[in-house]
DNA sequence: TCACCAGCTCAAGGGGGCTTGAGGTCAAGG
DNA sequence: CCTTGACCTCAAGCCCCCTTGAGCTGGTGA
């Protein structure tokens, strides 16, 4: 017996509005059975997605990425270890690359600091947002944001 | 003799279209002089500005919150060594903050990838989003998240 | 029995961050 | 002189991510 949950409860287990729950799933991220009455009814596993959407997003994922990352989840039966396990890496993946582009910003930081921003021609900051001076060079961390 | 830039090239040095640095100058991340056709004249620090911006974003900072940081920044004369010193020390600390949470994150990931996600009790991230039970415990990043 | 409250659906609204379009103004070049 | 092109000012539209509201249903307890 799964012990199957309300839209309310999964609500205030997982901090995501009820609203928000039933607009999840209009975007793919989740589904729900429904019981006699017509109410939605879901699995525990439900809080796990939407912990991971949450912390998705927080990551700066679109609902559509985590959409299509999810979708790796079976829906049919109860994630596996090794489920989960692929997802997390997957996704562990796109932590760490966030957070390398972070530090390289950080670090473009520390030089805009030793600099002074006094001149324009040694500040990587600047000119890594100089598109048309950094053209082929090798900081453009701001297009490439732009372009993700 | 600052050398005045117009709009279009602000744009294509910055990577940010024409429309959107004027709007830019609407939310009061920017101000411009005008010539004598009415057309906005910026001094080469303004791609610094926009350059700045463009990287705030990245960080997940919203357009208030970056023009309140750029307030700090004079706006009469050209900004000196101590004036960017200061911004950006400031900003640096952000930028480690939020590097910090996705490396906790990612911990909580490792966390999850070892257990499996079998057992919901002992899964950091799904705890994590249990608003219901996390309540006084110690990991409510998902919280703090939606709070900010 | 009846009120209530959780849910349901569908449609509209709202904030953030721009983009797009209409209509008008210079300044320069052929 | 007339066109072209860069700018200008609104105003409206868009995408994302939800929130809010209206109107209806169905199980539950006094």
């Amino acid at each position: 017996m799964p012990q199957l949950l309300g839209i309310g409860e999964v609500a205030a287990r997982s901090g995501v509005s009820v609203p928000a729950v039933r607009y999840y799933e209009t975007r793919g991220l989740l589904t729900s059975a429904r019981d006699g009455g017509n109410r939605r009814r879901y699995p525990r596993s439900v809080l796990r997605r939407l912990a991971f959407v949450s912390a998705a997003q927080r990551v700066g994922l679109s609902l559509e990425e985590i959409a299509a990352s999810l979708a790796e989840l079976p829906e049919g039966r109860t994630p596996t270890r090794s489920d989960w396990t692929r997802l997390s890496r997957s996704w562990r993946a796109r932590v760490d690359a966030r957070i390398a582009e972070l530090e390289r910003l950080r670090e473009d930081l520390d030089g805009c600091i030793g600099c002074g921003c006094l001149s324009l021609r040694r500040c990587a900051l600047y000119n890594a947002g100089d598109a048309a001076r950094a053209e082929g060079s090798g900081s453009r961390w701001v297009r490439e944001a732009r372009g993700s």
